[in-house]
DNA sequence: ATTAATCTTGACCGTTCGGTCAGGTTTATT
DNA sequence: AATAAACCTGACCGAACGGTCAAGATTAAT
């Protein structure tokens, strides 16, 4: 009841009363990001989100009632970005030019957001408790149209015979493991993380290594 | 004191003593396995290990006095056979042998022992807090000698010129995706894990996209 | 100016956690 | 047979967890 968004009644001034709600609901999702990542799910406490974000505890459950609801929209939130991804994927016409953008729009957004590669990569391993349903249904949808696009290229003979689906598994894989094995890379690597310089290089080595993998080069 | 095997007399007799605590170890070992890879570290409670075990909680303690230290035991097991399957690596001469033979090797201990993948990710994804030392020096120095070779390919002009660590990263990232993102390819895949066909296919295509990915085939 | 809605928060609650321990039982040694 | 070492375990502990709530403060609506 408290938090019942449609007893607001929508007038100007009341629109903008919800900057409160939104300015703090936005600080609370940011540093519920911070320590899910840091910590994942049952690491992560209440008391250091709030502490994170700057507010008492008992602030964060007046505007989410509970762990769990905070963590659904934390996961829903990355759940969008990931699929906004795609888009290069959909916009080129040739497959060289769609496979590469979209390994380079995917390298790039797991080097800008590490943090929400990682809660994301934890949700998995956990067996994906919470987001079953979006899986089985919405990326499921989305995999099938893209795996339809591979196949119509492999069979105009553009790219060689192959399963798109697990041409998609190897994508996901060694794009997002430089977010998610970042520690290990780290320690692999002078105990320094990845320079600029080292990961424009690992994503062009990527790029270059699946393409020609394919035979959609030289 | 209580676990200090230095204190038991080696002769015969007691030695065979031994196998009481040898197979609760290798009880509460394996227990612990299936819980922190289905929990991971923090959601894992050592009552549930001690359920899994069929052991009461207070004889957990007894053969591992805190639930960090049997976590480390878990971890120091999977790090050794994760060395382990280097060996296929170093046995051949040539490049495409050794890369196949490793990267099989690989794929098949992550399809045989897939909680033991996810342990290890799940730890890598934290930051490594436990194995920092092991990863900054065992695994360096492993990783190291690899590279070493795999330059001396490159130098001898077997194999194309590239940076050998990111082949071994995207190897890894490859290999291991299919165990610790199984809830994923599962929803993606009719609700079914890969049967064991489609997971040779994918390892063959794996193979073959990694070695034509270099150009070492074709 | 008054009222109502929204927001804030310290104090508190029941539960579960990792871990302890005393005292009993079993196994090995002599 | 007696002693000692190793093993077993129910009952218990303090700490930390997610979550609640009443009462006050702030903001919006009239």
């Amino acid at each position: 009841m408290k938090n019942d968004l449609s007893k607001y009644k929508k007038t100007a001034k009341s629109v903008r009363k919800n900057q409160i709600r939104i300015n703090n609901e936005r600080r609370i999702l940011a540093a519920a990001v911070k320590i899910f990542a840091g910590y994942g799910y049952q690491g992560a406490t209440m008391r250091k989100i709030a502490e994170e974000a700057g507010l008492p505890k008992a602030n964060l459950h007046y505007y989410f009632q509970t762990k769990e609801q905070l963590y659904r929209q934390v996961l829903d939130g990355i759940f969008k970005d990931w699929l906004a991804a795609a888009n290069t994927f959909d916009e080129c016409e040739e497959p060289v030019e769609a496979l590469r953008g979209y390994i380079e729009t995917k390298m790039d957004l797991s080097r800008k957001r590490p943090l929400e590669s990682r809660i994301w990569a934890e949700e998995i391993l956990r067996g994906a408790p919470l987001i079953q349903d979006q899986l089985e249904q919405t990326l499921a949808a989305w995999l099938d149209t893209r795996v339809k696009r591979i196949t119509d290229w492999i069979n105009t003979g553009t790219i060689q015979a192959m399963n798109p689906r697990i041409l998609m598994y190897m994508i996901w894989a060694v794009t997002q493991h430089f977010p998610d094995f970042e520690s290990q890379i780290r320690a692999l690597n002078q105990q320094q993380n990845l320079s600029d310089e080292q990961f424009a290089e690992a994503k062009k080595q990527v790029v270059q290594t699946i393409l020609k993998g394919i035979g959609a080069l030289e």
